[in-house]
DNA sequence: CCAAAAGTGTTCATTCTACACCCATGG
DNA sequence: CCATGGGTGTAGAATGAACACTTTTGG
């Protein structure tokens, strides 16, 4: 968006703002196609699993993929993102942050798309994915179990595992992955799946519960064949007020 | 990307791929433009420093923005954000990395332009910024002092000081500000103008060296009124050798 | 010899780690 | 009363913060 000392670089037309932005002809720039793509992590059974679908279309008929679509010219990007996983899982309201962009020229054979990448945190035992709002050909893959996939989604997928892992030690995105209620045990496995660690019992808990960040529902697992576990949710509150104190989470 | 259970968005169109991509037109959904900023940081002085220019042409003529251009249609998005740099100034190789994507549907007057941002280090000693590869109306502007930007740059280089205060206290770029050879208390005063803190001489020196990531010179400085201080450089060899290794920079 | 900044050592408090132990429940 | 996991206490090690002190240079 600036006026740049012309070099011409790989076509011969001048930058768009070199001369009046109304004076020349846009077309040659405004050809990009944008979509985004979705890489949703569930968590179940202390297993990893992100949302993959089977492609009925060309190109890359038949392969494995992550969901995604083109974004409409009059869309916000974020609009799009939850449109795709409304339609994906019936869920409207999830935790979806941006990765990256991924823009290289021949990264799509249809013509030059451009796709940001989205990742989305989601308890799978909350929302059955054989409900009947779920699309076709929509699958739980576990993370150690991921074929290859179309496009540039390896490389996506990738990066949004990291990017996962990254926050997951900064923020508390993780209880995302959790029921409402849950016992400390719970969160321990969690965290072990996600960061692939082990923590001692009794240190793990000291260290969480003296964030202060968990409420203590008074409340006990039934009918587990031991003593029961005390359950707990996350305190939202409490951490935007810390954070607005300066407070910075860590693991 | 997907195939995707229609449900009609904004427009009146289907998903790209709900038939053989082949089969229907696309004008409609390749009508983006696709722009690179660059947010430049720069270090002198104990002070940190932007790269604004002023612009010269409509729209926002006259205002302060961030440098920025167009992506032609077939150049790589990482290529245009190099490209970018050169020209300003003249330098071609330099740490770069991608925060965010903007795309707003109304965010650029001309028409649906989504933005990728980059954010640069820069040692500013190292790179006169009135040398004659520059570009003309590009300035160096103290973070303290920005003004208003165009469009939505203010929030883009706002993301981008997050990310860079992010990534300083987990990874070594830190080191891309500095010249190549620093002594202790240039890197300590770097990191207090970065994440505004405070840190004790002694302690800071012990939790930096204990890291063996700098290189120990064996030279001191020259002329200074004071006793010399010894001369270091950052050792981004054995830094790669422990991050293979799984060892993780925090500060 | 003084100012100024480099560079070091020590103490004390805090946090982290490992591990042992007790508790409650169902079968 | 046993198996199973829930839950707690403690000792010793490691780390971190505060601060006083020594060193080397130019003027």
């Amino acid at each position: 968006m600036a006026e740049i000392k012309e070099k011409e670089p790989v076509l011969e037309q001048k930058s768009q703002f070199a001369v009046p932005y109304y004076a020349i002809s846009y077309d040659k720039f405004f050809q990009f196609g944008l979509s985004v793509d979705c890489v949703v992590f569930g968590y179940h059974e202390k297993r990893l699993k992100v949302l993959l679908i089977k492609r009925g279309a060309e190109p890359y008929l038949g392969s494995w993929a992550l969901p995604g679509d083109l974004v409409y010219p009059n869309e916000n990007i974020e609009v799009a993102a939850k449109r795709i996983l409304k339609d994906l899982t019936g869920i409207s309201e999830l935790f979806m942050e941006q990765t990256k962009v991924y823009g290289k020229v021949d990264r799509h054979p249809a013509g030059r798309v451009i796709t940001t990448a989205y990742y989305s945190l989601i308890d799978i035992a909350k929302h059955d994915p054989h409900a009947s709002a779920w699309a076709e050909g929509v699958y739980w893959v576990d993370l150690e179990e991921v074929p290859g996939l179309a496009f540039d989604h390896d490389e996506i997928l990738e990066d949004a595992l990291q990017t996962l892992r990254q926050r997951v030690r900064h923020q508390p995105v993780g209880f995302e992955l959790l029921p409402q209620k849950f016992a400390l045990a719970d969160l321990q496995a969690l965290y072990e799946a996600l960061l692939n660690e082990v923590y001692d019992k009794a240190n793990f808990r000291k260290r969480i519960l003296a964030m202060n960040l968990l409420i203590n529902l008074k409340e006990s697992q039934k009918d587990v064949p031991h003593r029961p576990a005390r359950l707990y949710s996350f305190d939202k509150k409490r951490y935007d007020e810390l954070i607005a104190k300066g407070f910075s989470f860590e693991l």
